[in-house]
DNA sequence: CTCCGGTGCT
DNA sequence: AGCACGGGAG
């Protein structure tokens, strides 16, 4: 068996198992959570997400004065800033008169180039929008993906783009592979890849480089 | 490259 | 008490 992207998948499954990732109550509480989880952890999250439970509506959400938003949403940290980002979401969201469906029916590229000119939506954001919420097989390449098949010691391009489309084309596309995908390499940074590798018992220490990484 | 920031780990 | 965290903008 060839040491790529598919391998390390089959090991990584193997090992963790499913994880059947955001199960959130509806797929615009998964848009939120996204915009609530950047440089965040998820257990701070949902706090937030409970906090905001009964006004879980666009509508509501919209209708809320910002600085109630944002005392709401505390817990996840960065909550003024994110506030914002929900808000500015929200008023794109609206042109689709909050209709999930019919967002879905936007051509997937350009979709993405919408999602990337909401002010506070990024590239990593938007992409765990579209395949989370939104059921688009697109591969989410966070700091994580680098950090691990950088010290597996696979060759990877700078710009986030490359890097996902690299990944995308050797894999099926396969909406529940990307999204299992992504979940199990959040699960083995922090059981094993963190910024101080804990290499004992790591699943895939026989097929790994090692390599030393200076930021990442 | 720096700031934004509360929470829960070690 | 120190530090990382499902990032993005200025």
């Amino acid at each position: 068996m060839k040491k790529d992207y598919q391998f390390i998948y089959n090991i990584l499954f193997n090992h963790y198992g499913p994880q059947n990732w955001w199960p959130a109550e509806s797929p615009f509480e998964m848009m939120i959570g996204a915009i609530l989880v950047q440089n965040t952890n998820w257990n701070n999250v949902e706090k937030a997400l409970n906090n905001l439970s009964e006004f879980m509506h666009p509508e509501e959400i919209d209708q809320l004065p910002i600085e109630k938003l944002a005392g709401l949403i505390r817990p996840s940290g960065f909550y003024k800033l994110k506030a914002k980002r929900i808000k500015s979401f929200l008023t794109w969201f609206k042109t689709y008169n909050y209709d999930i469906a019919l967002v879905k029916k936007v051509d997937k590229h350009l979709l993405r180039l919408e999602l990337l000119d909401i002010h506070g939506i990024g590239r990593e954001t938007a992409d765990v929008i579209l395949l989370y919420a939104l059921d688009t097989p697109i591969f989410v390449v966070d700091a994580y993906a680098r950090r691990i098949f950088y010290r597996l010691g696979f060759d990877l391009p700078n710009a986030y783009d490359s890097f996902r489309k690299q990944i995308e084309k050797e894999l099926p596309e396969d909406l529940t592979l990307y999204n299992e995908y992504h979940a199990l390499l959040v699960q083995h940074a922090k059981d094993h890849c963190k910024a101080n590798p804990l290499c004992d018992r790591c699943p895939i220490l026989d097929v790994c480089e090692r390599r030393v990484s200076r930021s990442v």
